[in-house]
DNA sequence: GTGAAAGCGCTAACAG
DNA sequence: CTGTTAGCGCTTTCAC
């Protein structure tokens, strides 16, 4: 067998080609590399340079394979990559997840569905353990996941036995923006949700997923508090980035609807319900209200700046990751634990009275 | 050796375990998960519901260390995870990124800094090819990268001849947004930069990186067609991200300087920058100009709406993988090309006409 | 201080 | 159709 490949990219350099070349053996390569205090200066400082001079370098996955650990975490979603990376609080999470994930020596892979297969993805991951994002129960290959042994902690998921979770007042926060817009006098309300990731939510066009749940019974029972009923026609189901709150709010126009207010289950969304007041000549907040939840960065400097549910996200991210950490590390508390961080209503200006009740917007 | 860690975490069943159990051979097992046409069609069954019920999943390092690919993907940066989620930006590249890369079959794994080297980072990288983003000449750790014989697609690089880059026109695009600003009447205008992710630059508190230094260049080419000279004092640097932006306005005026225009790297942080003319009580555009660089998506929605230089970031995501993946493919060109993208200037309401010269502020 | 050798767990060429 | 076997490239214990 030839050496070189038939794209003629150069061969690489084995452990064995070093120790050849510098004359010991494949034991002292490796120990100039991990363990340099066994060797006689000299003889590891001119292993190394033989080493440089072949261009040799460790076969990251043979030494991966040999340790037993990857020093990789996963980031799990139930979504495809690129509708999670639309949605800037993912952003705001990853941070906080590569910030402790980084501090510990440990790297980033992201695992999402792979030819419509999470279990493909996570059967192929190498990682030494996940931080899952918004898994529910009724995920068809969720039982695929508990069983595969991986360490999980779970963020804005339903709860598991065996995992650590992550997460926030979801019901609490969804219900003091609802407060909020029923004592601005608001009574005819859209909600805007996220779109489960499931086929069957995809297909029915259904709301889905743990957090859309909570925050959604969050807002019914504020309106029934009020003596309110959120019909199902009021809600609107969308992707968690703008272009999906954009086309929520078409879609609501379109089906006749003329809410005074709309509850957003994201910045992202709400940001969209922005762009769509634009278009429908609707002047926010005094022609419609809109409140937001997540508070990302960007939400305090949009045209009007979103009246918002505030969550730490990257707090959540932190926790997620730390929590992974001391289950992978020996001498870390192996213990679940289930950590939960308030929300609160931030009011900026998106948010406002409501307009004379029966009276409709004149088109400008 | 007990088959049971002190961590009492159930033990994996290996291929040799489902063999015996099934009472057939290694390769059949292996058989039974990848080509089970070669075993009759019972048998395979029989193997994959033993290996089920034993929980037997292929490992995946191993598997990978045979297979001798990873199919992963890797996007290396030169700065730390959290910095690089920070920049919206940055998101809206791996969504081009994860697209393609999910399309074909491909994970993403994160490659930054470990333990402040790029180097170690690069060596632990379980990947079949590497996306660059920012990666300059000038960075210490360059040249080991070019030797890890990895293949590389750059995006907003230095052109390094052996590797394919993706690029848009930072400098006509910073120039256009300089003659816009020009035309306005401006004549006393700020640079908010990007700080390089060297230590030296970070040191210096001085600009720094390939796309930096373009832009910066278009800038100048901008102000010098109109004679008029771009003081070092007047180009403030900061990281890309909201926060980064705000620090250097705040600078700017700490410093003494009263421009009316701010021309900023990036939108995140006209962003910041827009947060600092609100602390400063200046109304924008009136009191001064702002004009950022990328187009991300909520610039639009921003108050006011970013006058920005758009550039095709996914598209760019998307390219840099699909030359990626093509030269990875045995079937697919290995030669390399250098693909660059357009920017067009995009006038919103963030910017406007000088106020009158030598006329300063009125602190409201 | 240095080297030999035994795996890590899997895949696939080759025999049978 | 099924099983034997030879690695993939590295680390690390154990002996010298």
């Amino acid at each position: 067998v030839s050496r070189t490949s038939d794209r003629s990219r150069a061969v690489r350099p084995r452990i064995a080609d070093v120790a050849r070349e510098a004359g010991v053996s494949k034991a002292s390569v490796s120990f100039a590399f991990n363990q340099p205090g066994r060797l006689r200066p000299e003889t590891a400082t001119r292993i190394r340079g033989v080493a440089e001079a072949m261009g040799y370098r460790p076969h990251p996955v043979a030494r991966t394979h040999k340790q037993q650990r990857t020093m990789m975490l996963g980031v799990l979603t139930p979504q495809e990559l690129p509708v999670v990376f639309r949605n800037p609080w993912f952003g705001h999470l990853a941070e906080g997840i590569s910030a402790v994930a980084g501090a510990g020596g440990y790297g980033l892979a992201f695992v999402s569905p792979l030819g419509g297969s999470l279990a493909i993805a996570t059967g192929r991951a190498m990682v030494d353990g996940m931080v899952c994002v918004g898994l529910s129960h009724d995920h068809p290959e969720v039982e695929y996941l508990r069983a595969t042994g991986i360490p999980m902690v779970l963020v804005d998921s339903d709860h598991f036995p065996a995992f650590s979770s992550v997460e926030v007042d979801d019901e609490g926060g969804a219900r003091a923006a609802t407060e909020h817009l029923l004592a601005l006098g608001h009574r005819d309300v859209v909600v805007v949700a996220i779109q489960g990731p499931t086929a069957r939510a995809r297909a029915e066009g259904s709301p889905g997923g743990t957090v859309t749940l909570r925050r959604l019974s969050g807002y019914r029972a504020g309106f029934a508090a009020a003596g309110i009923e959120l019909g199902d026609d009021h809600v609107l189901s969308g992707a968690a980035s703008v272009e999906g709150g954009l086309s929520c709010m078409r879609r609501a126009w379109a089906a006749g609807l003329r809410p005074t207010a709309a509850l957003c289950m994201a910045d992202a969304m709400a940001i969209g319900a922005l762009a769509a007041a634009r278009e429908l000549n609707l002047h926010v907040p005094r022609d419609l209200s809109i409140v937001g939840f997540d508070d990302i960065d960007v939400s305090r400097y949009t045209e009007p700046p979103l009246t918002t549910v505030h969550q730490p996200i990257r707090r959540k991210g932190e926790e997620a990751a730390r929590l992974l950490l001391s289950s992978l590390s020996p001498e870390g508390s192996p213990a679940v634990e289930h950590r939960q961080f308030e929300t609160r209503l931030v009011v900026r200006s998106s948010s406002g009275p409501a307009r004379p009740n029966g009276q409709e917007v004149t088109r400008a």
